[in-house]
RNA sequence: GGCUGAAUGGCAGAGUGGCUAUGCACCGGAUUGCAAAUCCGUUUACCUCGGUUCGACUCCGGGUUCAGCCUCCA
């Protein structure tokens, strides 16, 4: 029984979905003028296990995310390179689904493109229009009356009358309620636009979510996910569109995964301090980084730090060493208690944190048998790899696991290592121990820790 | 100013009205030529002040501190 936080209700509730068996689900994705930094990672990650999760409890899931892909950041940053937007778009579209890969998250079911959905942002304002939700300034931008729709401010816990209170921007003269927001945006000069019954322009922000989630889920689906930050507006708006369009509930179930920080302060662009997937993974592995961002409920702030991933590396390292030397035969099967207190944990709203100490219970349980041929452990580490898996994590062979180094290929090839060792084994069976700690040395300064084991020699990187 | 959320051992991070989270680090032991890995054992907690209770880190209230949103933002 799935139980996860509603951020609409702020509490945990049993999440039953509006079909038996089946699980709409929208997330919003990027808007693509530069490379995903580890906040965009994390909700990339935090939502794949979602997916996962979902999928391993039988469900059948129609995962939406989209990809923003015209807005005024991208314009300018295309302006900027002296570039088209779709050339800008496109190239931070394909490093996306690259740090995406690297980080094993699973694709969605469907990935729309703003830009491919203009006509249904156009339907979908044409009906607010008509049902008296939005209207036409005149100079062609479109806005959205948020006193006409009486739910808005529940989302997001706000009241109308507070967020006047607190207006502290500059207010565009068209609007005819400082609280408005635009539907659609009147072309400016170089600009990309299409055509519209309010001349040509191109669509606001909120409206492109509301447009691809009925155009994939329909107007009433089961979770709509995202980060903090986009509660409110974002959230907010899209709820108040959609559920003013179609006069139903949007979302049932609203998630929303914390930030990213740096130094106890939201990693962000306009703070310009944050790491981008590709800088951190020249350091680190991308399970590495799935691992840190796993260890930490979703909803929490999570600091990010070297030491962090330092951390998670050692974590990583304990689970692969138990798995090292296993065999891989699922068809013996798996031990289900564990895979009992692993569902109960997820089931707990994600608690991704606990369920990682079954996975550091199998292994602890692993050593202890030290027998990694038998039935016995083949099973437990069956039941490793499958539990793994779910978080997508621990699915690599253990040694290329232990030996792999992250990002640039540098220092010693393995080939050199194993020479090196053939050479250390020679020395030793010659009790010429000073030789073999020689070696040992020389190549615990390349960062290679030898393991002399069960009278045999294996090596991993520290 | 308004609205959220958070404060746990050296670090990270779960959780619970009375019973070991887990990982890393530390300490003692086993193992090892010495290490590493592994095993066994040990140590270190619950921001503050009140209240409820036989008993609170866990529930309630006040306070303090921190973060987020209120403007583009995962």
């Amino acid at each position: 029984m799935l139980h996860i936080y509603n951020s609409l209700t702020r509490k945990k509730e049993l999440f039953t979905p509006r079909e038996a068996g089946k699980v709409g689900m929208y997330v919003c994705g990027i808007t693509v003028y530069d490379f995903c930094h580890i906040g965009h990672a994390r909700m990339f990650i935090v939502f794949d296990v979602l997916f996962r999760h979902l999928q391993a409890l039988g469900y059948d899931v129609n995962y939406v995310r989209n990809i923003t892909d015209v807005d005024d950041k991208i314009i300018a940053r295309a302006a900027e390179n002296n570039q088209s937007v779709s050339e800008l778009t496109s190239h931070y579209i394909d490093a996306m689904h690259a740090d995406e890969a690297a980080l094993s998250v699973l694709r969605p079911t469907h990935e729309p493109r703003a830009t491919g959905a203009i006509d249904d942002m156009i339907a979908l304002i044409e009906r607010l229009i008509d049902l008296g939700f939005a209207y036409a300034a005149d100079n062609g931008d479109v806005f959205y009356s948020v006193g006409k729709f009486d739910g808005y401010g529940q989302l997001s816990g706000r009241k109308l009358e507070d967020m006047r209170a607190g207006e502290r921007v500059a207010v565009d003269e068209n609007k005819k309620d400082p609280m408005d927001f635009v539907l659609w945006k009147s072309v400016k000069p170089g600009e990309p636009s299409w055509p519209s019954p309010w001349g040509d322009g191109r669509p606001g922000w909120h409206i492109e979510c509301s447009a691809m989630a009925k155009s994939h889920l329909g107007e009433q689906f089961d979770i709509h996910g995202g980060g903090m930050d986009l509660q409110f507006p974002h959230h907010e708006n899209e709820k108040a569109q959609s559920e003013a369009a179609h006069g139903c509930t949007f979302a049932n179930y609203w998630m929303h995964n914390g930030f990213v920080r740096v130094d106890e302060e939201k990693m962000s662009k306009s703070l310009d301090n944050f790491f981008t997937v590709r800088d951190v993974l020249k350091d680190y592995t991308g399970e590495e980084v799935r691992f840190f961002i796993i260890n930490s409920h979703y909803r929490s702030a999570l600091n990010y730090s070297n030491a962090q991933l330092d951390a998670s590396r050692a974590a990583l390292q304990r689970l692969y060493t138990a798995l090292r030397g296993t065999h891989v035969k699922p068809d013996l099967g798996i031990e289900q208690n564990y895979v009992d207190r692993f569902d109960k944990s997820m089931n707990d709203d994600l608690n991704t944190a606990e369920a990682f100490a079954v996975l550091f219970d199998l292994a602890s349980e692993i050593n202890k048998l030290n027998s990694p041929e038998s039935d016995e452990v083949t099973v437990l580490a069956n039941t490793m790899r499958s539990l793994g898996d779910r978080l997508g994590l621990l699915q690599l062979d253990p040694d290329a696991a232990l030996q792999g180094s992250p990002g640039d290929q540098s220092g010693l090839s393995a080939a050199q290592i194993d020479a090196l060792i053939d050479e250390r084994i020679a020395a030793r069976a010659a009790k010429d121990f000073g030789r073999g700690d020689e070696i040992r040395d020389q190549l615990a300064q390349e960062g290679i820790v030898l393991e002399d084991t069960g009278g045999k020699t294996t090596w991993r990187r520290g």
